[in-house]
DNA sequence: CGATGGATTGAATCTAATCAAGGCGTGTGG
DNA sequence: CCACACGCCTTGATTAGATTCAATCCATCG
């Protein structure tokens, strides 16, 4: 659901309103923030490691991630921020980013000043509680990567990450046989999981042949969402989801 | 430095004022919460997965992980928590933990309301500034340990985790040739690098062979820390440390 | 039409896991 | 005080899972 004629600062708003009861007043504030519109390009970064933290911001089309390198530039993916979701929220408490922010695909993101978003979250307890419940969640996502990364195999390690991603673009309801794309090449799909491209072409093919999945071009169906949830040891508790 | 004759709200307060300035009024509100102090037996769980989170608290001495476990039971330790840490931030925004505190060694925690320090934090705006700092800074340790996890190999992945842990408990002054006791069982190791118990054994031999460390009984020395950094592509940046 | 980026395949290699046994130190109970 | 048990460390042999290297295929795009 790309929402292009949308003000990049209702959806803020509305992100914000899922972690938290904003009240009109804070929501006058919200909107009223300067924002910088900005097209970013496969590759590009947001934010750098090291520099000086003092934007943040939404994405509003696009797929971006958060990454580290390492000394010789294997990178590994951290987090996927979907379209609607916060970026460099660090930055309000935190002067120096310690992870890059890049886009993955041609991405459209709207940037505000951070003091400014701070101001107001020093203003309003209840848009800091949805701020810190939304780094508060990023963290138990980072966690359950680790679990992820750390105990699991390949094929677990595919399965909980696809389906991870469907539940946060689809929602919980009937994604069994239900098809999605995914705009991620094997090779960031292996940068995401600590894998080789060849071992996720490899694993791909192995929940393909095993009926958990369907695929074409650059779209996946859940053939067995259940079985799937299950060899992945999926839940969502960790996502933090409202009801 | 274990220091059993002092309050533990006085610890609390400490390690909230090396994150932000705390203000007397807060300090005094921060000591008046009613605490308990609680032994924990090695194994034994202070916050568990999928229960109410209602209380956080401090550790005083000992040893205290942040871990997950997956359906097989295989432990994933996520982060070490030392004497003067904060335990359980989470509860103050969220109201079902998403991983277990557990205690590694025999450990003194002091055990406070949630609610009671989430109302202080919501009347000191620095409070609550030091609070996301040190959330956000924890969060920073899961993304390096996400990056040590899935793109380094064991050498430099154990490497890395004794270059925190030094830097962690002794500061960063002096460690080259300082030897420091590291109370964890190579098990436990294992299990905070993904790793097995038996690789965690032959990679320790490795770096001792190598010149960079050396070990007796339950004790490790630097041998060669500017080198042992190297290896393990180790910076603090990501540590968040104040000057 | 050639160039490019991604996907696929195969063969060889390597890192880490697994399985199994033995060693060492400490604490306990007869 | 010795014997034994227990937890942890160490070692060796084998296996498995993932990487590496290299080639080919395929679709898209200028």
């Amino acid at each position: 659901m790309p929402r292009p004629d949308e003000n990049p600062l209702d959806r803020m708003v509305e992100t914000l309103g899922e972690r938290a009861p904003i009240p009109d007043k804070a929501i006058t504030a919200i909107l009223q923030v300067p924002y910088v519109a900005k097209q970013l390009y496969p590759g590009s970064l947001f934010v750098r490691e090291g520099t000086r933290a003092d934007k943040c911001g939404i994405l509003t089309s696009g797929l971006v991630v958060c990454q580290k390198t390492n000394r010789d530039g294997d990178r590994q993916i951290l987090l996927v921020k979907l379209p609607g979701d916060m970026l460099g929220l660090q930055s309000l408490y935190l002067d120096t980013p310690d992870h890059n922010i890049q886009a993955l695909t041609e991405s459209e993101i709207a940037i505000v000043p951070s003091d400014l978003l701070k101001a107001i979250s020093d203003e309003f307890v209840v848009v800091r509680d949805a701020i810190s419940r939304i780094m508060l969640t990023e963290a138990s996502m980072l966690r359950e990567l680790i679990l992820n990364i750390g105990q699991r195999d390949a094929r677990a390690r595919l399965a909980h990450f696809l389906c991870e991603f469907a539940v946060r673009i689809g929602g919980t309801n009937k994604i069994s046989n239900r098809s999605f794309e995914l705009p991620l090449t094997q090779e960031q799909l292996g940068d995401a999981l600590g894998l080789t491209a060849v071992h996720i072409n490899r694993t791909l093919q192995l929940l393909t042949r095993d009926g958990l999945i369907a695929r074409d071009a650059k779209s996946i169906r859940f053939v067995d969402w259940d079985r799937l949830q299950d060899i992945a040891d999926f839940s969502t508790g960790y996502l933090h989801l409202q009801k």
